[in-house]
RNA sequence: GGAUGCUUAGCUCAGUUGGGAGAGCAUCGCCUUUACACGGCGGAGGUCGUGGGUUCGAGUCCCUCAGCAUCCACCA
């Protein structure tokens, strides 16, 4: 027997352990259609947040709904190593633990991050168990698993001869705190105050200068000239001349080029081909020198002449003041300029020249677009969001995808000793006392880009791989759709020719309850542990699956999470009401359709509503539209209506036609908790288990599928009828200051003929001591009135005649409105002429009946 | 500069192919009725951002503008 009060923390108790331990979460059934998902494998470097806990759930309701629906599901778990990320964190607390880092070697901090990866996915396995999630630890993976590098090297190998990995001397985004390279997406714009410094540079041999304004004078030891539009008449003769560099006071020349733009700023620009994207371009076509001025921690190097070893930052300021007293200062100009940070250390990017590895994006990109113009497109849920790949790859660059860092795959690049030979390959080369390996890493999103099909055993044709790829959903956030959707798609089409899933979903972020990102440093993050010990896993995963529409964000809110609960917690009490209603030997038989009275053929028919449109969203991936049609079922049809009424008929009806409501209630408990189930998994197993017949698990249980022989609405204008006429006495003697058990009589004319326990479940909601049956013609008899309603009612309580005069006028009022909205739109010739015939006819249905209400009611009035 | 999304009840959000505006919370009144006061019953509250257009009919489709948010690209 249920508690009195539903408890999360002793229904979520042991639950997922046994799950777990039955092998319930295990693929392999081979008698049954594949269905498969791998996880966003979540970083090792911490706590899983809210957005975590959104998108797993959004999972786990897809893993737990196609299981019920018969499939073979596989939902693969798994974790990244994070290279970046895992590394600074781990490099941070070894500082804080007093460790000299400068002083590890490689093999020393990778057996302490191997650890340190162990202890997080700790971790992470017990807040994905928390969440009931139902993931296949048997095939769990990790990004820098043994067979994850195998394909790893593979693919790096592959793309390689085929031309597609280059090692190349290039403008890259360096982070100088982490100090490795960075890939264009890792680098965050935002618009930060600045600075644009204008100075004199001194013309050779003239008595004239040229205005230059600059962001970053510290770049100005690498200036290696000054660039003018050749069509800018105001310099064109001063190309080929020379000027003075303030900061070092060496001569450069002066150029063209028509890169510079002549309305921007003095029209004069500096070129530092080392240290800017657009000045290594002009580099290129002008075969400049490109020297390096900084070191890899963003100090100044040999070049700057005094300001050798000065951070960067502080150098500018030196620089600044010293040119400022030789008098080449003009002035300074307050601007806010968007500057680039590095996405994991927030440090400002420097864009340096340096040796790395690229992706060749173009050809790449290629596969895409034209996969997602043929047969094997993905679809996007929402669509949109398909727009936005595109768009990306249209523009594309290269990828940087070689990290100056330990922790990841070490790029099977071997640089020949004394020699320019480079070897490449999935093994070592023979005589690899000859070689060194490149130290470099690649990018985390290069091995998680080869996720979908990696982790089922590719390379090797693995039983699993050939079953289970390509898989069927991805579910993740917009945020990483470059970072990881595009990369996945286009190394499936690259090394298998296909793409790695058919369908994505997209989801947005989860917000602080004023809207705000959660961050770190605004210390507004809400911890899914603790909205879990507050408010049960079941809540909180109805929560964010129901409170958003696919691809938008949503706000966390604690209130929500409450309703969610409330919700709940009504579904317990249900249950509990039901299981203690049931007989001690009830079995669970056939209902015979034909046998059913009014409420009884209602309520099975609006089940079979609910079980078809709750169907119909789910394979929409559309929670959120699924579950309201079964919260609305729950509350009004179910609970408020035919759970009252049952509770008569149980009174007064037959045995035998006892034993049929009891089948409907207990058809009705079992049909809402298998719906709610894949959302709720928990509470769902908890009621499951306390039916009179179940088997072992919630998760044995098959999806509920609509049968035909209830589909029945005769029913329904009579059900219609009888509620509002319970609504309309109740809001008469709410509007009379009546107690709700205050007794009347009704008189009622019938339009329909009314099923069997019509009077007895009206007198009992009304408390109706009499109830007439009248005919058509509605009269006032003494101190009744009548309410407007689909069937005629007549209602006589204690009420004055003010009262019922006032009741009157305003039904009057009503009606007249009515029949003017339905008048308007039938004298509209158009209307006539264009509309279908079926509203047509409603419309003119509508307006007799309100005709002859309106009749009725005059009529009272008068003889009042 | 380019793109996308949002603008609906006091607040947070739904609104499926165009055919009488919904939920949660808040609010007002009544009810401690034996599933649930984490409840029930009954109310009040919206010219669906602006201005046009298409249509017999627009929250819904098209265009304009405004505000907010996000993404991409960025001129030194």
């Amino acid at each position: 027997m249920l508690e009195t009060r539903y408890d999360h923390k002793k229904v979520e108790k042991n639950k997922y352990e046994n799950w777990k331990n039955k092998g319930y979460f295990t693929a392999g059934d081979k008698s049954k259609t594949p269905f498969s998902m791998v996880i966003p494998p979540p970083n090792v470097t911490g706590k899983l947040h809210l957005g975590h806990a959104w998108d797993t759930t959004i999972q786990d309701i897809i893993a737990r709904y196609k299981k019920a629906k018969g499939y073979d599901v596989l939902w693969l778990p798994g974790c990244d190593h994070a290279g970046i990320a895992t590394q600074a964190k781990i490099m941070n607390k070894l500082k804080q633990d007093g460790v000299d880092t400068t002083k590890l070697t490689r093999q020393e901090f990778l057996d302490i991050a191997w650890k340190w990866k162990d202890e997080y996915s700790k971790n992470i396995h017990e807040q994905w168990a928390s969440l009931g999630l139902s993931l296949d630890y048997s095939r769990e993976r990790f990004t820098l698993d043994k067979g994850l590098n195998d394909a790893v090297k593979k693919v790096f190998v592959d793309l390689y001869e085929k031309g597609l990995i280059y090692r190349g001397e290039k403008i890259t985004n360096w982070d100088p705190i982490q100090m490795t390279a960075l890939s264009n997406i890792e680098v965050i714009h935002h618009d930060d105050k600045g600075q644009f410094y204008y100075f004199k540079y001194h013309l050779v041999g003239l008595d004239k200068y040229l205005e230059v304004a600059t962001t970053r004078p510290e770049t100005m030891f690498g200036d290696v000239c000054l660039c003018v539009n050749p069509n800018d008449k105001r310099y064109v003769d001063y190309i080929g001349k020379y000027v003075i560099n303030p900061a070092n006071n060496e001569q450069i020349p002066i150029i063209g080029d028509e890169y510079v733009d002549i309305k921007f700023g003095t029209g004069v620009m500096k070129c530092t081909p080392a240290h800017d994207p657009n000045d290594f371009e002009i580099s290129k076509r002008h075969n400049l020198a490109r020297p390096i001025i900084m070191n890899k921690d963003g100090t100044m190097n040999e070049k700057c002449g005094k300001y050798v070893g000065q951070d960067r930052f502080q150098c500018r300021k030196n620089l600044l003041e010293d040119i400022k007293n030789n008098g080449d200062l003009i002035k300074i100009e307050n601007i806010v300029h968007s500057v680039g940070h590095s996405e994991r250390s927030n440090a400002v990017v420097e864009p340096m020249l340096s040796k790395q590895w690229f992706v060749k994006m173009k050809p790449l990109a290629k596969l895409i677009l034209d996969n997602q113009k043929g047969k094997n497109k993905v679809k996007f849920v929402p669509s949109r969001f398909n727009k936005v790949l595109i768009r990306w790859m249209e523009n594309v660059d290269d990828w940087c995808i070689s990290r100056q860092l330990w922790w990841g795959h070490q790029i099977p690049a071997y640089y020949k000793k004394d020699s320019q030979e480079i070897y490449v390959g999935v093994n070592p080369p023979k005589d690899i006392e000859n070689y060194v390996q490149d130290s470099d890493v690649l990018d985390t999103w290069f091995s998680s880009g080869l996720w979908p099909f990696s982790t089922l055993g590719w390379p090797n044709k693995s039983d699993d791989f050939l079953r289970y790829f390509p898989t069927d959903v991805l579910s993740t956030g917009y945020d990483i759709i470059f970072f990881w959707v595009s990369r996945m798609m286009f190394q499936s089409l690259f090394n298998l020719n296909k793409p790695p899933f058919k369908s994505v979903i997209i989801h947005g972020l989860v917000r602080d309850e004023l809207g705000r990102k959660m961050s770190k440093s605004l210390g507004n993050g809400v911890d899914p542990n603790e909205v879990i010990s507050n408010f049960g896993a079941d809540a909180l995963r109805y929560f964010l699956t129901t409170n958003s529409t696919p691809g938008q964000d949503m706000r966390y809110s604690q209130e929500k999470v409450e309703s969610s609960y409330n919700y709940l917690n009504k579904i317990w009490n249900l249950a509990r009401y039901i299981l203690n209603v049931l007989p001690n030997d009830f079995k669970n038989e056939n209902i015979d359709a034909k046998k059913l009275d009014g409420f009884e053929a209602y309520i099975l028919n609006r089940l079979q509503i609910t079980i078809k449109q709750v169907t119909r969203n789910m394979e929409k991936y559309d929670f959120n539209a699924a579950s309201s049609y079964l919260y609305n079922f729950v509350y009004d049809d179910f609970c408020s209506n035919y759970l009252e009424m049952s509770k008569i008929s149980l009174q007064i009806e037959s045995d035998e036609y006892k034993n049929i409501i009891h089948q409907v209630l207990y058809k009705c408990l079992k049909t809402i908790i298998l719906l709610i189930y894949p959302y709720c998994p928990f509470i769902s197993e908890e009621i499951y288990l306390s039916l009179p017949e179940h088997k072992e698990s919630i998760m044995l249980e098959n999806y509920p599928v609509v049968e035909r022989k209830f589909i029945n609405d005769e029913f329904d204008g009579c059900v219609n009828l009888l509620l509002d006429c319970i609504k309309d006495v109740r809001n008469y003697k709410s509007n009379h200051k009546l107690a709700p058990n205050c007794p009347c009589d009704l008189m009622i004319n019938f339009r329909v003929k009314p099923f069997k326990n019509f009077k007895n479940y009206l007198k009992r909601f009304t408390f109706a001591t009499n109830i007439e049956e009248i005919d058509t013609s509605l009269t006032n008899k003494d101190g009744a009135i009548y309410l407007h309603s689909l069937g005629d009612m007549l209602i006589k309580v204690k009420a004055n005649k003010e009262d019922l005069k006032i009741l009157l006028e305003k039904n009057i009022k009503v009606e007249q409105q009515e029949i003017l909205r339905a008048q308007n739109m039938l004298n509209n010739p158009n209307f006539i002429k264009k509309a279908p015939k079926e509203k047509i006819a409603l419309e003119e249905n509508k307006l007799k009946k309100h005709q002859e209400n309106l009749l009725t009611l005059t009529n009272q009035l008068k003889n009042l």
